[in-house]
DNA sequence: TCGCCAAATGATACATTGTATCAGTTGAAC
DNA sequence: GTTCAACTGATACAATGTATCATTTGGCGA
């Protein structure tokens, strides 16, 4: 619960939204309406956000959008690696880092919802190095680490 | 699909049950029927189910299974820490070295089901630092690495 | 520009996975 | 044996995810 971390600008989210745009097209994604909308819903809210929430969110403004659609543009955002879903938690959220595509680790805050994404160097290799040690070829790493974070664990003395 | 490693044999399906009531009980849970009863399913099939399908091998020899009954055994059996969660296919499996509570690392075959249950130092070390250099105290570690085993990779010729 | 075809969508229905609630039962402890 | 918390049975429902098929869209070549 508690707020997350505040959604970007309308400035930076409009050239964030351009950003991911380009990544979907020279992924040979068609940008299409639907998927643009949940892109840009995912922007807005700077967390993620399970299927039937992001519904909810795109439904006053397209009342033909549904279920299937909703997981349809997700399908194809997270084919284009511009969205990760969250194994643990059932929802959706926006690649921090979308230029190469990746499999990274995602820290999420179990008390304001933060969701940080890394790249972690050690972590990739030695999840590496296990499924070489173990004979596994390896096509997919859910590497997802729960707890505080920093900001939730001190109560800061707001001023 | 495919056949998973097959299931051990009654004997020491006998054994192993034995040694997780006793775990159970020492970390203080009531080992009743319907959990027994879960945890002999997991123990017969030899790979991980999903609570339906725990449920479908249930009924027969107890017609009044529910899914919240199948649920609430799989609660107290992961609480006891002898059964884990698959969250990349919402599944359920025994525990591979249930001996020291734990949260360990699982390699997932897509091709035969099986699962392999590890405690890799360098991959606990590595995340453990990672959540360390992002201030989040961590909780929780879900590292599912799915891929294809060995045995499934080089398709052996039987003899 | 026009027609074609693959891709995407809309609509509907359904499948799977997981919980809430509450009355009744059980079982370990005293 | 009584008691009380834990567990169960039963029912209903909530949340998450897919299948199917008719229709629409949009890029592309004639
Ligand atoms: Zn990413
Ligand atoms: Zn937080
Ligand atoms: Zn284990
Ligand atoms: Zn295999």
């Amino acid at each position: 619960m508690g707020k997350p971390r505040k959604p970007q600008d309308c400035g930076s989210q409009q050239r964030a939204l351009e950003r991911l745009e380009a990544l979907c097209r020279a992924r040979g994604q068609r940008l299409t309406r639907q998927r643009r909308a949940v892109l840009r819903q995912l922007l807005a809210e700077g967390r993620a956000l399970s299927a039937y929430e992001l519904l909810a969110r795109l439904r006053p403004e397209d009342g033909r959008s549904t279920p299937a659609g909703v997981y349809r543009a997700l399908e194809c955002l997270m084919q284009a690696g511009v969205v990760h879903r969250l194994e643990s938690t059932r929802s959706f959220i926006l690649c921090g880092h979308p230029e190469a595509p990746h499999g990274g680790q995602l820290l999420i805050c179990r008390t304001c919802g933060q969701v940080v994404e890394t790249e972690d160097e050690r972590v990739e290799a030695a999840t590496g190095r296990l499924g070489q040690r173990l004979g596994f070829s390896l096509d997919q790493r859910f590497v997802e680490l729960t707890g505080v974070c920093e900001r939730c664990r001190v109560p800061q003395t707001a001023h």
